[in-house]
DNA sequence: CTGAAAGCGCTTACAG
DNA sequence: CTGAAAGCGCTTACAG
């Protein structure tokens, strides 16, 4: 005896519509059933009995789930969920399911999230993994369908699909520079980010380009992070300031306005993502956009290639491109 | 044959192992095994192997996934990933996993999803339903255990734990009433939403008791609703201005400054729900607080207990209270 | 066209 | 203490 909780099955369904379990699940699975009579008993006792299918006995026989497993850093940073609607979008269009899981940006925890999601999914899209390159290997020989985003690893034969930060990082500086600005000041992101080395080095070289400086102070992820560091910054004399992300724009333009600092009169500001809430701040935000729902799509899309065994391990990227709103502006002679 | 995938079984790790499949088990889940050569063996077998436990095959032999499913609204909405937080904070701590689906504000979609996961979970929390009460009712009826937050429906016998928005209600009423505000607009939520009808409530009898009038525009649950709806109520000569969450009042907030209206000055402005951008916004924005991780947390343990068997149903309130921050403040003489 | 039976991968009483 | 066997609920070849 197994049958916890007592609930029906196929074999109850069956005794009470005088037929085999066969013929019910041809019946309720929608496969050729001729006579009309079987198939009307079937479903008055489907109904009668209140049967629900069990669907992990459904899976098991299947030999798949038709689930799509997410592992992201952070819930709460507004970029995931936009990235999510992109998989979501692409993953339920196809009768499949998502299996959302959090790691709270937490490398040891997101190892151990992939291992879990991986017995109960088909496949995983891992959002901007922080975990260390030889875990990511090691998962990579599990051999689970696997897509990584925000995410490349020098001689790792991964599915990536990432974004081309420096484009959009060159664009911001340039724009600054335009305005002025000689001294550009970088907010950091977390060491573990891939998303952010890109960055830096996409800094780097726009600033030798454009003849600029940059200062760079590690922050984080979070709008406390910025809100935190931002003085350090500002102690360098810079007069613009990029951040890793619109969160921690978000904490450096608070940070200014509790300093008596108005943006972009005194100081400009450079976002990095273009989450929602960006275009209604006040000043409107300027920042560097990414196809936030595009890149889940497209990691959906190359995890069902993957799935379907038709794809090699590919690496894609995106393009970012600069939205300039109120934020930015001349730099002040003196600052 | 099925063994989608050719993935070793404890059938391979027993015969490579040379024990029987029990064996296998029961060193894999740590069982009593007392030959220290046996696990050594199969722990080998397994590790050369490469096997990782059919999941799927587990949790249908078990008769239960250690799952918790999670409906949300919104996940773009900052508010339900912060309730979710709260759920995954019990319900890993229990060492059971979370599935969480966003029904894109459909109530159709709701239902839908429900029912998807009500196959795969041992209990869903469903966050602000938005589908009518009949189907609540009958999906209240398939048996699986249930947690609604933000949502209760007369004599429907249904878990839940919501807000008392009526005393955030009162005091944000209160604190504009004493900053000489006499006529307050409300931009209301979705219709479908509990919480909205809670809000109205409470604003009616608020402004009832301090002698104010209060103004409503339906407007819904995103910026964009706030910054589209808000000119209406402008309109109507209100001073101050509640929104039905966050997200609103940040639309709001930003077709103010587009008008050339400045808050708390010209126009305060009051939000709901204290999404974490809130405290770093110009002005930071008053805003009733609600614990929502909290929240999710209580909800989780309701469904525990649901699921032990030992609770009937009930109905719990968490407190919601005013935070007082930049956008408030006196009215304006002749507005 | 429908039914009887096998089998998905695992765990756990039940024997030995 | 370990092994052989049953069985979780379902679907699908295989017979009839």
């Amino acid at each position: 005896m197994n049958n916890h909780g007592g609930r029906p099955t196929v074999f109850d369904v069956a005794r009470s519509a005088q037929v085999s379990i066969a013929t019910v699940s041809r019946v309720l699975n929608g496969r050729t059933v001729t006579d009309q009579t079987l198939v009307a008993r079937v479903r008055r006792a489907a109904n009668e009995l209140g049967y629900r299918p069990n669907m992990v006995a459904r899976d098991f026989r299947h030999g798949g789930t038709r689930t799509v497993g997410v592992v992201i850093p952070d819930l709460a940073n507004p970029f995931f969920p936009e990235v999510v609607k992109g998989i979501a979008h692409d993953v339920t269009a196809d009768d499949r399911r998502l299996l959302i899981a959090d790691s709270g940006e937490s490398p040891d925890e997101e190892l151990r999230l992939v291992g879990e999601l991986s017995g109960r999914c088909d496949g995983i899209v891992l959002c901007s993994p922080r975990m260390p390159a030889e875990n990511l290997e090691s998962v990579a020989r599990w051999g689970i369908p696997l897509v990584c985003t925000n995410r490349e690893v020098a001689g790792l034969p991964l599915c990536t699909i990432g974004i081309d930060s420096a484009i959009g990082m060159v664009q911001a500086v340039e724009h600054l520079a335009g305005l002025g600005h000689r001294h550009i000041g970088y907010l950091a992101g977390p060491p573990s980010s891939w998303s952010d080395g890109e960055r830096r080095a996409g800094l780097d070289e726009a600033a030798r380009t454009h003849g600029v400086r940059a200062s760079i102070e590690v922050a984080g992820a979070t709008s406390d992070d910025g809100h935190r560091v931002l003085p350090e910054l500002l102690r360098r004399n810079v007069t613009a300031v990029l951040a890793f992300n619109d969160l921690v724009a978000l904490g450096a333009l608070a940070r200014l306005r509790e300093l008596g600092l108005s943006v972009p009169a005194d100081v400009s500001v450079v976002g990095f993502d273009d989450i929602p809430v960006a275009a209604f701040l006040g000043p409107p935000l300027t920042t560097v956009a990414v196809a936030k729902a595009e890149l889940g799509r497209r990691a959906s899309e190359m995890l069902r290639r993957l799935t379907a065994g038709d794809a090699d391990q590919q690496q894609e990227r995106l393009p970012s491109t600069l939205v300039v709103r109120g934020s930015t502006g001349p730099a002040v002679p003196d600052a």
